[in-house]
DNA sequence: AGAACAATGTAATATCATAACATTACTCAA
DNA sequence: TTGAGTAATGTTATGATATTACATTGTTCT
């Protein structure tokens, strides 16, 4: 999915997506050797239910889908792997849809802007230095000092839009 | 509280704020006699209510202030409100803090950059065209359509930074 | 006055998230 | 290798935010 940095395509049907996962796992693994931390079953079992697609996806799905069987998992178990997952970087939060999406950019610091289709619920995350000088330059003018930056666009994606013009 | 368009200082603990309750509502009044909408007691007082600070406020905050005495308002009550308040563009809703600031430039259909100090929860509103440019050529490569901006940047205004440094 | 509609009241419930404490798994030094 | 210390997970309860559904009241317009 990934092209150069801070570009990103909007994700397609058609793409190998399974290769996406492939990366996101191998950089989270990667990461993890890397400084140390452990990528517990669980928590590696909840990244791959998140990379499971491009759409934001809600604890609570998750959580489902952590029990197959009858088993019931309850809320901390998930929650506390996303919470591992987002002080490591390798998800982000949507805070207009209380949902999380596996990062593309894992291991490097950033905050990003999301575009998230209404219709489809596919997102793309771009970094555009651009978006993030204009907000600096606001903060300086302000005299404040950025500590997150949240920014997610709702609109539809090409495809969807296409689809709705008559 | 303001200054020109797009441009909005941090709210400081000295400004005159009954004048900034004083102009919104002012502002909601002309807004709804000259939609012809119904700005009645409830939403008056909620809108009242949200700008009492320039802080984000949740809706159960806002529901607690409701009944000063015995009397116990339910949910509903004050979020039909705020609905009607965020239809009619008097309020904004920080997604961030599941939290409502009003809004100062109201009638003047935009999205908006808010800047939010995390240590006193004193919330800047800006409208910087450059932020909005850059996202909408980001959308436009993107094959993207906007319909909503979420533009939310946590931090530390200049007072509590100050404050903070040794 | 009364029909039609808008707004509000009320009770129940849905959805998202955390606190507190028990148990299990892992690590590492002795 | 064992066991003490720590990290991770399990479990139960509860908190925080938000909506649904239906009853009642208020407003508008004829
Ligand atoms: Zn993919
Ligand atoms: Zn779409
Ligand atoms: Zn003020
Ligand atoms: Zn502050």
């Amino acid at each position: 999915m990934n092209s150069k940095k801070g570009i990103q395509r909007f994700p397609t049907p058609r793409h190998n997506h399974a290769t996406c996962v492939n990366t996101a796992m191998h950089q989270a693994e990667d990461y993890c050797n890397r400084t140390g931390v452990r990528l517990t079953q669980l928590r590696r079992r909840v990244l791959e239910l998140v990379w499971s697609s491009h759409r934001p996806v809600g604890a609570y799905d998750l959580l489902e889908q952590l029990e197959p069987k009858g088993r019931k998992a309850a809320p901390p178990t998930v929650y506390r792997s996303l919470d591992f997952l987002l002080e490591h970087k390798l998800i982000h939060r949507i805070d207009s849809l209380n949902a999380f999406i596996g990062c593309n950019q894992p291991g490097h610091e950033h905050d990003a802007q999301f575009f998230i289709c209404k219709a489809c619920g596919e997102a793309a995350e771009l970094i555009d230095p651009k978006v993030e000088r204009a907000l600096v330059k606001d903060a300086n003018q302000l005299g404040f000092n950025i500590e997150k930056q949240t920014v997610e666009i709702a609109g539809l994606c090409n495809r969807c839009h296409q689809g709705r013009k008559k």
